[in-house]
DNA sequence: AGGAATGATGTCATGATCTGTCATAGCGGT
DNA sequence: ACCGCTATGACAGATCATGACATCATTCCT
């Protein structure tokens, strides 16, 4: 017999995601959040740097996969392929997390300083995958450029594929496997009128 | 003869990027500023929302350029020329700045928090600058791909040109003009090895 | 000239966020 | 039985942020 329950992590995350999704992000204290999971604030703040680290904490599990897709394929590559393979690996793993995914987006999409973690941590996972791109002998310039391009791609992608609740629209797979192409297509051929 | 020395606001604001270049931004409190510019805290509050806002206020003073770079061309305009207008007239503006604008992206580049609120206020100049697309009669999902590529453009410019010391460097608005044109050989041409 | 309105600031109180430090109690190993 | 390890509680305190109200030089109105 533990003298606390098990897993006060995971209790202090779905908490705070209901309470979130309840009051509002801002209309929760910190000690709403530990009262609901039945410990105290310390706790909270020493399973979580911050009160908004508890919406991004999982984030850190996709990175590795991230890497992995770069990193693995064998023999030359093209740059638009691994891009896809990464980003691909990527929204393999949000799949199947996708209601829990739309009503994390709704809390981050109210809240601006939200807004600007969720671009700080994916901003990162771009640095990490050009520096991977890098180590697979693409010159720097081209990786930077491309894993920017692909991120763009990538925010895109997850708000349409999150925003659209018919069951027969695309994956979010299928979105990033035509939404490469259409950088080509917008760059020759768009104009206004 | 006025009650107070006036200009507070601008006070705090270079007290702020002093002392934050000084001791780095988190070692530094509100009260320091407010000390330094010769007014209290509540002051500070009362001028800038947050202790963060102090390094981005300015920023605000850009959107109008932005959005009429991108209203103001009549007739029939190609969108990577419109994108190159906006950014270009918004490279005007910050060329005269360069050396506050670097000390500054220091202090931001230092602090992951102040990071995302760069890239959540450079969002919401894309999103304006996608709006303003469309107001032109160009297709929403066009437009919004292309405010995302130009901003990521712009980011890493922006970045390159902070970072290159030299005389003789290229100006903003020189590597903005060449890197729209890179974005087609990249995704044209980029392999490995 | 004189009084009222204005507006920037100060003062005080309060709540929320986050950190440092120490105590406590169950657990596992020896 | 004892010892350390670990997760947690308890408490104090710094910082950030906001609301309510007071102050007083300037300005405007009559």
């Amino acid at each position: 017999m533990p003298r606390w329950p098990a897993d006060s992590r995971a209790r202090l995350a779905s908490a705070a995601l209901e309470l979130f999704t309840e009051r509002g992000y801002s209309a929760v204290t910190v000690d709403d959040i530990a009262e609901r999971a039945g410990v105290t604030a310390r706790t909270f703040f020493r399973q979580f740097r911050d009160k908004e680290e508890v919406l991004f904490s999982d984030d850190d599990l996709l990175l590795p996969t991230l890497l992995l897709a770069i990193a693995e394929p064998t023999g030359p590559v093209d740059a638009g392929t691994l891009m896809e393979r990464a980003l691909g690996a990527l929204a393999e793993r949000m799949e199947p997390a996708r209601d829990s995914l739309r009503r994390r987006q709704e809390i981050i999409d109210s809240d601006v300083a939200l807004t600007g973690r969720e671009l700080a941590k994916q901003a990162r996972w771009q640095q990490e995958i050009s520096v991977g791109l890098v180590e697979r002998g693409f010159d720097p310039g081209d990786a930077g450029l491309l894993a920017a391009i692909g991120f763009a791609l990538f925010r895109r992608e997850l708000h349409a594929w999150l925003a659209d609740p018919s069951a027969d629209a695309p994956s979010l797979s299928e979105r990033l496997r035509t939404a490469l192409p259409a950088v080509r297509t917008v760059l020759d051929s768009s104009t206004d009128r």
